[in-house]
DNA sequence: ATTTATTTTCATTTTTTACTGAAAGTTTAA
DNA sequence: TTAAACTTTCAGTAAAAAATGAAAATAAAT
C-alpha cells in the first residue's frame, strides 16, 4: 500500500466513524486530513483533496472548530487562513466528550427533571414511570460526574492508573 | 404535569438523544415507549402511540431486538406478539457499550491496522502519518480493553469503586 | 387443506440532511 | 476609497435515510 492510498483509506474509515456517531462524514473526512498533513492547510487545499465545495469546507471547518478540535493559523506572506487539527488524540477524545457532555447530557438530565415534576404520584403507572426516570437520571449523573473527573485527570494517569486498577 | 404529557415528553427527548447518537428516531422512541410500558406491548399498541406505519414498527422492533435490548413475550390465550423492554439501565448501557465495540471499535481496528502496512518508511510524510495512525490505535485499544473490563464488571463496583478512587 | 391471524419484505414516497455555487459580506493593501 | 483576496451565507438542489402500505410469506387454528 502506498502512502496516498493508505492517507485515502484513513480518510474514508475515519468518515464512516465519524458518521455513526452523529458526526457528519465531510466533517470527519476533513479532521482526518488535517490529522495526517504535516503543514496547515487552507480551504482551497481541503476543497480539491476531498473534492468538496467552498460552502461545504467553509461550514464543516467552522463546525471542527466550534468542537475546538481545529484551529486557524496563518502563513508568513500569505493572506488566507489556513487550518491545523489537534494531534494529541487524547487531547482531542477529552474535547469531544465535554463537547458531548454539554450538547447531550446537560438537554438530557434537564428533561428528566422537568419530566419528573408530576400531579399524579400515586397510580401503578406512575410509579412505573418515575423508577425509569429516576434509575435513568442515576446513571447520567454518575457518568456526568464520571466524565467531569476523566476530562479534568492528565492522560498518564488516566491510561496508567485506571488500567491498573482495572484488572 | 400529566402523567400522559410526562411520558410523551420523555419519548421525545429519548428519541432526539437517540438521533444525536446515530440512532434513528423511532427506534428510541419505540425502545422509550417499552421502557415505560407497564404491560408487554404489541405492535398493534407501538403503531397507535406512535403514529407510524406497521413496516416502520416491525423494522426498528427487530432492530431493538438485535441490539439485545428488547425481547418478544406472549400473553397466554393471545397469538401475536408482545414486546418488553430491558428495564435494568445498567444492563441496558452496558448492552450498547457491548454492540457498539463490536460494531465500530473492531471495524476501526482491522482499518488502522491495514493502513500501517505502509511501503513508504522514509519520507516525513509516512513518519507524521504512522504516528498519527499509530496513536489512534493505541487510544483505540486502551478503550477497547477499559470497555471490556468495564462490561464484565458488577454495577455497583462500578459506580462504587470506581467513584470512589476517581475523586 | 383451507381460512384467518400475524409478521416480514420491499418498491415507492416522504422527510431529513448535506451540499453546491453564486452573491453578499469582510478584510487587507495599494 | 476602491479594488482585489478571501470568507461567509443561504436559497435551491441533490443525496441519503426513514417511513409507508400493500403484497408476500409464515404460522396457527378449524
Amino acid at each position: 500500500m502506498t502512502l496516498d492510498e493508505a492517507k485515502q483509506e484513513f480518510i474514508q474509515s475515519w468518515g464512516v466513524l465519524g458518521s455513526s456517531w452523529g458526526i457528519n462524514k465531510t466533517m470527519a473526512q476533513i479532521h482526518a486530513l488535517l490529522l495526517i498533513a504535516t503543514e496547515p492547510q487552507s480551504t482551497e487545499e481541503i476543497m480539491s483533496a476531498l473534492h468538496i465545495s467552498r460552502g461545504n469546507a467553509n461550514m464543516n471547518i467552522r463546525a471542527l472548530i466550534d468542537w475546538g478540535i481545529v484551529s486557524k493559523t496563518f502563513k508568513a506572506g500569505e493572506r488566507k487562513e489556513f487550518f491545523i487539527a489537534e494531534k494529541d488524540i487524547w487531547e482531542t477524545a477529552k474535547q469531544v466528550v465535554i463537547e458531548r457532555r454539554k450538547r447531550e447530557l446537560e438537554p438530557l438530565l434537564k428533561a428528566l427533571k422537568q419530566v419528573n415534576d408530576l400531579d399524579d404520584n400515586t397510580s401503578e403507572e406512575a410509579k412505573e414511570f418515575k423508577k425509569i426516570t429516576h434509575q435513568i437520571s442515576n446513571v447520567a449523573q454518575k457518568t456526568d460526574a464520571m466524565l467531569t473527573r476523566l476530562v479534568k485527570a492528565d492522560q498518564h494517569w488516566f491510561v496508567g492508573s485506571l488500567f491498573k486498577f482495572m484488572k
